[in-house]
DNA sequence: CGTTTGGATGTAAACGATTACATGGACATC
DNA sequence: GATGTCCATGTAATCGTTTACATCCAAACG
């Protein structure tokens, strides 16, 4: 591989000139810099990006760690972070660490000197301190929505309002005993979503009751498992918001091998918006959280402190959510004037991004919160 | 951020000592490295990157580039990327440039000197020959599946394989009139499917009609916008292949909403395997190509190799793919042994990995193809 | 007791770039 | 013609490591 030193033996100048033609100074006379354009190209140099950024100590680059690369949502994060930093021409450092404290801060290290900027993303409480020991000595932002300000750049997911909709909507709808499928215990999504499911209740008035409340883990083994202790509770709930679609897509299914009628008999409803829950019969209602945008805002909040290598201001930014009303809750059971529309074809990538129709803009207006 | 000197200094050592400890070295007294760990450990000291990477000439990272992040087959195969490399200590530095050949030579370029070896994950013909000019000077995989054997470590998908078996298939279901849905030219993947459906066909003596093959882009509103191209046929067709589930889904959809029931007027089927097909109604028939897989046997090919620093040699791996028989093929229409099996319930992430069950086993054997 | 051996540690030269500063020549100014 | 200015280019220090080689000291050996 050739290097600065070759090229300007070849091209017969010095290192420096040589330096400058490839950082676009504009102290080198035209027929030189075109010189030694030619010359390196003959040599198929290119600068070593090692050398560089340990001189200028800047590296290009962005780390992100993400607790599992595994699911729709994270990939779509992934694609928003990665056409941001493109356009800025940054690189993306993936690294999917175990999403414990110890794991998140082995990933760290690995990272130190590759990179001018951090995002990681972890539904994990405990991993919010170690972020912030690491965010005084390089910029960082969290994607983390947890419900304290941290004492770091923070990212969230209106998780609570998107919960408090969705239960506002199923007792719009009429329901009286609404169930909740939890996520794993830990997770601050899960835990969000709860405190607005409760809130929501409150709200109307209902009683809390602890039996509507079932564990789950975000699997959709867990949905379809839990079928069985859901339709226990006495008496039985008509509807069950589950805390995540992938869980709402196991329980559909295993609903309707029971043989229980969705949504007549039970409405579900999820949280994410995933691609499947659009092909799903019935189609799933549920939350979205544009996934791609929040990568895409992550970056615009990390970017600018990264380039100045200084430390992200710890601020608290909300992605809202929005009600996506579709078929699994049974709205189309209560005669409304749209109801009746027949299915238009949408497909999946381009639909999540501009979804502006009738149906389910009146169920973002009927899903919004203070 | 604290250098191996403030560490020396700070332990009353040598920085060989400092950087002899941080290298498992053996020649380090148990007190010293002790000693020396305490005070890096106190001083927040981890060796740079960039620093090491310069000197050792190894960066223990691999770098990516994708024609588009977009998808849920690039998603898996990131996954399965990332999981081979981090098993080795590895990092992914990502890049999703457009596929022509000169984004794909600038992110090349970009990723010089930061990387030791490069995956290349594009359908697009010209891009082989920018590939095969880097291979010369940095251990290269290219994942790729022209017919042609090229002068650089190649991974294919067994596209022509895959698409032999599904016609096949369909032939044996007793199908005389099969259509197919083309992916867009240019894509080797898309051509070699084609060139596999048409094999079928020669095979069955059927006779080859150009008015069975539609052209098409791989995007789900094409599957669905060509509906009224494929009715139109004369004599019509009862089966159509389409190159891939996202234009299978999107044709699926529009054929219920025009009232042509799939599969007992027009059997459907697709090629990857991507979760939603699963969920669709009927479920679709199609074939596997394990993305996750891919990814991992791209890693496994170019890992050694890039650590020895040696270019890979130019050898062409094919990944096979396996018929996955579900509803939207008809073949449940037909009277077998096992047709009448309740559905079980199958979650998507899960059930990808390890799928052995009867129906989808007979179809493997159905499908294997010397 | 002198010599050898070998283990622990230190010294200094890379690695490949960037960039502050020095240099030198052309031209304008007085 | 001496001096100053400015532009193009060169020289050399620097970034934070690794590692070959040198050094030193204690133990082992004859």
């Amino acid at each position: 591989m050739a290097t600065i030193r070759d090229v300007a033996r070849e091209a017969g100048v010095s290192i420096a000139t040589v330096s400058r033609v490839f950082n676009q100074s504009a102290l080198v006379r035209p027929e030189t810099c075109e010189n030694v354009r030619e010359v390196a190209a003959r040599l198929d140099y290119w600068p070593n990006g090692a050398a560089r950024s340990l001189i200028t100590s800047r590296t290009l680059a962005l780390g992100v760690v993400l607790p599992d690369l595994h699911g729709e949502f994270f990939s779509e994060v992934i694609r928003g972070i990665d056409l941001a930093a493109r356009r800025e021409r940054f690189q993306i450092l993936l690294s999917s660490s175990h999403a414990d404290a110890d794991a998140l801060n082995s990933a760290v290290r690995a990272l130190r000197g590759r990179i001018d900027g951090l995002l990681v993303l972890s539904p994990d409480a405990g991993s919010a301190r170690v972020v912030e020991s690491i965010a005084s000595s390089l910029p960082v932002v969290l994607i983390h929505s947890g419900p304290d300000t941290l004492a770091c750049a923070t990212l969230a997911i209106a998780n609570h309002d998107g919960a408090l909709a969705m239960t506002r909507h199923l007792v719009a709808l009429g329901h009286r005993r609404i169930a909740m499928l939890c996520g794993p215990a830990g997770n601050v999504d899960a835990e969000e979503r709860l405190r607005g499911y409760r809130a929501a209740l409150t709200e109307a008035g209902l009683m809390q009751d602890a039996a509507l409340e079932l564990a789950g883990d975000f699997s959709e083994e867990c949905g379809a498992a839990c079928v069985p202790d859901l339709l226990a509770i006495e008496p039985r709930p008509t509807a069950i918001f589950c805390a995540n679609d992938a869980m709402a897509i196991g329980m559909v299914t295993a609903l309707r091998d029971t043989g229980v009628r969705v949504p007549e008999e039970m409405a579900v409803t999820g949280f994410d918006d995933i691609a499947i829950g659009r092909y799903l019969t019935p189609q799933l209602t549920t939350v979205r959280a544009d996934a791609y945008e929040l990568g895409e805002r992550a970056v615009g909040m990390l970017l600018p402190h990264a380039q100045a290598r200084q430390p992200v201001p710890a601020e608290r930014v909300s992605v809202p959510t929005r009600l996506i009303v579709r078929a699994s809750c049974g709205a189309a059971l209560v005669p409304t004037s749209d109801a009746a529309q027949p299915r238009r074809h949408r497909p999946l990538a381009a639909a999540a991004r501009r979804e502006e129709d009738g149906r389910e803009a009146a169920g973002r207006d009927r899903g919004r919160v203070s």
